[in-house]
DNA sequence: TATAATAGTCAATGTACTTGACTAATTTTG
DNA sequence: CAAAATTAGTCAAGTACATTGACTATTATA
C-alpha cells in the first residue's frame, strides 16, 4: 500500500489518509444520490442544523469561520433549497437558518452512507471494534484538547 | 468535550477532529520554532523529498495536484530557501528539487514535534497502544482503498 | 436618550488551487 | 533520420472559498 517510507509522520499521515478516504467516499456517494452540489464542509453545518435551527453567527462559530463566510455558505445552501433563512421574531437583526425537506433528505442519505461505511469495516479492525475505535479517537482528541472545543473548519 | 450530539457522523467526525488537532498543533509548534512560513501541505512535499530528490511532476503526483500547483509550491519553497531547483543533467526539460539545510532542519523539527505528540499519548489510548492504533488505521485505509494509492492533497 | 454593541450583508482582497496556452527538450514513428 | 507527438516546466487567467473592512438595522447599556 505505502509507496514510500512514511517515517515518523505515520500516525498523523494515517489519520489524514483515513479521514480523506472516508470524506471522498461520502462525497462521491452523495453525488451519486443526487446531492452533487453539497461539499464536505456543508455536512458540518448540517450537523448543527439537524440538532437545532441556528443563526448565521452560531453557524459561523460552530464551523470556526467568520460570520461573512457562514453567511455566504447559507446563501449558497438556500439557493439550492437545502435551508431557509427566516427573520427571528425575537430579534429582528437575527435570522434563523432551518433545514428544508431537501436538507433533511440529504442528511438521511449521508447517515445511511456513513452507516454502510462503518458496517463494511465491522470485524476488520482487529484488535478493536468500531465502537472501541470511536472511544480511542474520542480519548485522543480529549486528551489533546481538553475542554477546549475544536472546530472542524470546512476546509477539507 | 462534545457540545452537540454527533449522531452517526461520529467516526468520520472524530477522525477529522483528531487529524485537525494534530495538524494545528504541529503547525503552531513549527511556527514557534521559526518555521512559520511552512503550511501543512508543504509537509507532505517534504515527506517525499526526505526520501529522494524529485522532479516537479513527481511532486505533483505525490501530492495529487496539477503540475502547475506543484510548480507554484516549489517556487514558494525555493524563495524561502527550503528547497532548490536544479536542471537535471539527464533531461534538460526536467528540474530536480532538493531539500536545503533549512529544509532538513524543518523536517527534523517536525519529526521531533510529532514524536513528542505521540509520546504524550503513550498509555492514554486504552485498550490499545499507539503502535496498535497505527495498525488499525493502516488496515482501515487498506480495507477501504486496497492497492489504490490515496493522495493526501495539501488542502487541510 | 445618546452611545455602544451585535447580526447580517456587501464589497474588495488573498490564497491556493484549476484550466489553457506556450516553449524547450526528448521520444516515437513512418 | 526528419517530422510528429509527447513530456517537463512555466506563465497567465479564472475559480472557489476563505479573509478583512465598511456599512445598515436593530438591540442593549450608561
Amino acid at each position: 500500500m505505502a509507496e514510500q517510507p512514511l517515517g515518523s509522520y505515520e500516525l498523523i499521515v494515517l489519520m489524514g489518509l483515513a479521514f480523506r478516504s472516508m470524506i471522498d467516499d461520502l462525497q462521491a456517494r452523495l453525488g451519486g444520490a443526487g446531492f452533487s452540489d453539497v461539499r464536505p464542509g456543508h455536512g458540518f453545518a448540517f450537523q448543527l442544523l439537524s440538532f437545532k435551527s441556528a443563526s448565521v453567527n452560531e453557524l459561523a462559530e460552530h464551523l470556526g469561520v467568520t460570520k461573512q463566510a457562514a453567511s455566504q455558505m447559507v446563501e449558497y445552501l438556500e439557493q439550492r433549497h437545502y435551508v431557509i433563512r427566516q427573520s427571528d421574531p425575537d430579534d429582528k437583526r437575527s435570522k434563523v437558518v432551518t433545514l428544508t425537506a431537501k436538507g433533511w433528505a440529504c442528511i438521511k442519505m449521508a447517515e445511511d452512507i456513513l452507516a454502510d461505511m462503518e458496517k463494511q469495516l465491522t470485524g476488520q479492525l482487529e484488535p478493536v471494534t468500531i465502537g472501541e475505535l470511536r472511544n480511542i479517537l474520542r480519548s485522543l482528541v480529549y486528551q489533546r484538547q481538553g475542554e477546549e472545543i475544536l472546530r472542524l473548519r470546512p476546509i477539507w
